[in-house]
DNA sequence: CCGTTTAAAATCGTATACGATTTGTAAATT
DNA sequence: AATTTACAAATCGTATACGATTTTAAACGG
């Protein structure tokens, strides 16, 4: 494959940065003589990259006024989140793991066991349906988790998420050790399912603030 | 919501028309300066509106060349076929049917067994998945099968291709009427496999002519 | 002081210009 | 006849210009 890149996906990943950094802000619209003074880049390729988010869902268009990074809602959280469980329990259930493959789980888990870290928390999930073979299945994964991070970005000092999140992944890895699929993808599955009822009250707690309760925009 | 709408998204719609016609020729490259004389719209939304469906992995962009429509694969079929029947198994399961609904289910039953229609096959698909009320994965589903488009676009014509995609319509119909969602959601994905054999038979035989069995893509 | 109106500044969305790259064609070579 | 080479034409990707819309700040009136 060609190691040419259109523009469009610098501004693209530039972009994929800013959210993993948790800096781009909720609420906000981005600026597009801004942007392109700080990477150097002019409009229209950044025009062209935020109009991928757009149709990624990450972010929202509003017509004159620019690209804007929607508020969160519980109803698109729920929506989210299933999705996600759900998709990542096929991923999953479709995996023949190697012995390479736990070793690296283990690694990883026990990363984020000693750190808290969102990054650290999406590559245990990404190592967890990698050798899944479904491309396109991952590559909508891949897509949805980008909106997640606006979602968890709140979270990323929280110690109460992470000893959440964090608490059947021992599980997880010792179903798939025992070759036992179909229990890691019920724990998976109850994970996320106990990841949002969190965000959910710590939505309902911020009610007002940050958060907006929506229900139209989903 | 505000009826305002840039031209990116006509010419989204418009791409997207000609897709479902039949119109958009496996193969071809988009030629952005033809495309805007016919729709009278200058490139710059037409880049941005063909930069979506990058995204939503309807075509591809090729640095230098512009943005193609992907040749078919064996093996995007298949991830599409399973990610699109998983898709629609987590959806019908968690869709609540009403007596008007089933109405409109069975009218348009009958009027797909009256006329091989692609439209009305997706329609009917629609209709079996359109009250799930997460918007998210109903929108990845539509996205999915823009793509799938392609696929099918060949079959517009095969009556054997209908008569096996209609063939269990009538007992997916049945089982949910008799509330055996279950059921339903079982026969659906069995259908889906279905016609996936049906396709990956007719590239077979049609290998090396419009469809190239190119791994290396997915 | 607060709310409304007005005008200026900022920003958005689109069209257009233009350099870089690819494609197509004709001529030359084998 | 098939292949290679050279070059013109076509096209792509990006930057920039500019009219339309929104935002911001100042002025005005109750």
């Amino acid at each position: 494959m060609s190691q040419i890149s259109v523009l469009r996906d610098k501004v693209k990943d530039h972009l994929l940065g800013q959210i993993e950094k948790g800096e781009l802000a909720i609420g906000k619209t981005i600026n597009l003589a801004a942007l392109s003074r700080t990477i150097g880049i002019s409009v229209t390729p950044i025009r062209e990259a935020l109009s991928q988010l757009e149709q990624a869902r990450v972010i929202n268009a509003v017509p004159n006024r620019g690209f804007v990074v929607t508020h969160l809602t519980k109803t698109e959280a729920r929506n989210l989140y299933e999705t996600i469980a759900q998709l990542e329990v096929i991923a999953l259930e479709s995996s023949i793991f190697h012995l390479k493959d736990m070793e690296s789980l283990r690694v990883q888990e026990k990363k984020l066991r000693d750190e808290k870290s969102l990054n650290k928390r999406f590559e245990f999930h990404r190592l967890l349906v990698k050798n899944c073979s479904n491309s396109i299945l991952l590559q909508t994964l891949d897509s949805l988790k980008v909106r997640l991070r606006f979602y968890e970005q709140g979270f990323a000092k929280d110690t109460s998420f992470f000893d959440l999140a964090n608490r059947q992944n021992e599980a997880i890895l010792q179903a798939i050790q025992q070759d036992n699929i179909p229990t890691a993808a019920l724990i998976l599955k109850m994970n996320w399912m106990t990841v949002l009822d969190y965000v959910h009250q710590k939505m309902d707690e911020n009610h007002g603030q940050s958060v907006e309760n929506q229900n139209k925009l989903n």
